[in-house]
DNA sequence: CTGAAAGCGCTTACAG
DNA sequence: CTGAAAGCGCTTACAG
């Protein structure tokens, strides 16, 4: 590989003068710049990122620590956050738990030794040892998702998404309305979900029933598994409707009462959250909200440039979202 | 930040004994491991990755340059080119062109001023450019979807997949059978697959007819205004079933299909290329092809270790895929 | 306008 | 079993 020394023993100057010119930094002659310029030409030199990094401190890289790579929301997360990154001229560097919070952990610390300018957390839970972890941390950490005290973060609106959608089944005069949620060790998905469910029965008088909620783990079996669950368990008295807090376990759910004869929304009506494309496709299609999730990547991506930048107050903004009404729910 | 030098003097020791003991190259007493551990430990400390590398010239980071990010596609292939290389212990950079043929090279180059150890390359055209760059590049590169001239790839089996599905629509009595494709400056997906479907009609003696073939983009919008275009030109004599080279634009076709009043399969049937997870929970559900890209991304990784490691001849694998037949083909 | 020198945090022969 | 020293490729005061 060329080196900056090959470059300068080309152009026939020292390499400062090469450094000056690489980064544009204080003088160099006309001449001389233009040996440069042309020696970098030819051989196709690139200064190494290590060395530079080891000088600076500053890597251009940043970390992403993601429950799951595969997945809608995460792309399209990804998608708005490299949109920013790459207008500064930034690096991504992927990380993916698999669910496993021990690994968010081990991730922040991975990504400390890569000397990451900064991360972006798309936290599953928020544990005691990761707030410890974070806290001591030595590089600029926001949050999406998910409300991390004292880091920056960007939450989706769960609690008045999923109550406009608890406001929309009963105004359209449903009264036994089933939940499909996940587990509560998910503050935001799992615990503010919920919440917003039963506040809303609660608020209108309606009867909570432990048989009418089910737990599931995201995907669209565990829909189909819950929607079962609920089904069998309440067969002299089915819910009329039912709030998934996400698409994909919505989709499983719609599957199950299709396959049951039951009609959507006539017999039951079904809504979800997240507008993954499908949602739009299936039959019937399937009401939802819209958490603009690429958007959300974008905001959250300025908000770490500009917590890198040393802006440290702790901003705490949720993200804008939209219900959509489909066929799902009448 | 903590530094190998704080580390050594923290343990009474040199910082020659200290990087022996992290890397576990040769002798460290007993006492002074045990005392370099317990400083390491109350420390936290993380050794700088561009120190490391600078010496070492590694990085333990190899990039991937996506077309596109937020596709189903591209986030199955990661996450198992990922599972690969978390069982390496190396990370991974993204990067994505945006379809612009012309940021392929530039990110090639971003990739090796970045020193990344390796890289796999899902390209979607593979011009005089792109092939002359990666001849002369120092650094480890194979490719998964396309096959590049020269460089180990991973292709998919375009042609004899879409030759099952034309086969099949055959079989089941399909004469005039319409087609939706891409550019074809993409070999693999543009060509191949076209191919695979003139191929087929000629050897059946079925009449190829131009206004029976459309071009989309990929996107869900460009099947259904692509399906538009196919019946609006012949309204005297639609196609009896169409395959689509890709299950999004399948399923726009199928959504233009179905505003129309046509019955699927029963009048057009229709096919795509994919398997993703909507095809399974559209009506009808989508006769497709499994290409299993997880395994690919697992593999192609596999197939870049083994580059790295010095393994030059140039490799040429077809990955394995699956017919998947379900309700919109008879 | 330009260069010599120090130093970033490591690893690796080499010598003991 | 351990340490002193050189060097990886840069950038940045500093001096001229």
């Amino acid at each position: 590989m060329t080196t900056i020394n090959d470059i300068a023993k080309l152009a026939g100057v020292s390499r400062t003068t090469v450094s000056r010119f690489l980064n544009n930094s204080g003088y160099v002659g006309q001449e001389a710049g233009e040996r440069i310029a042309q020696v970098i030409n030819e051989t196709g030199y690139m200064p190494s990122q290590s060395a530079q990094t080891l000088r600076t401190k500053k890597t251009g890289v940043i970390g992403i620590i993601l429950p799951k790579i595969s997945t809608e929301t995460s792309s399209r997360v990804v998608s708005g956050i490299n949109k920013v990154m790459k207008r500064e001229g930034m690096q991504i560097l992927l990380t993916d738990t698999e669910l496993d919070p021990d690994k968010e952990i081990e991730y922040l610390r991975l990504l400390k030794s890569r000397q990451a300018d900064g991360i972006i957390l798309l936290a599953t839970n928020i544990g005691e040892r990761l707030q410890q972890e974070i806290e001591a941390f030595p590089i600029p950490v926001v949050a999406l998702g998910q409300n991390i005290p004292g880091v920056p973060s960007l939450t989706y609106a769960d609690y008045d998404a999923s109550s406009d959608i608890m406001q929309l089944l009963i105004g359209k005069g449903h009264r036994k309305i089933g939940f499909i949620g996940v587990s509560e060790t998910d503050p935001a998905v799992g615990k503010l979900r919920q919440s917003a469910y039963t506040d809303a029965m609660r608020r209108h008088n309606l009867e909570v029933k432990e048989s009418w909620m089910a737990e599931g783990d995201f995907s669209i079996d565990s829909g189909y598994e819950a929607m079962k669950w609920i089904i069998t368990g309440n067969r002299s008295d089915p819910p009329d409707a039912v709030f998934c807090v996400t698409d994909r376990m919505a989709t499983g759910a719609m599957e199950y009462l299709k396959e049951q004869g039951f009609s959507i929304p006539g017999d039951v009506a079904v809504a979800g959250i997240g507008d993954a494309v499908m949602s739009r496709y299936i039959t019937p299609s399937l009401t939802t909200v819209n958490y603009y999730n690429e958007e959300a990547g974008e905001a959250v991506g300025e908000m770490l440039l500009e917590t890198m930048a040393g802006i440290k107050y702790s901003k705490k903004m949720m993200h804008k979202y939209r219900l959509i009404k489909r066929d799902s729910v009448w």
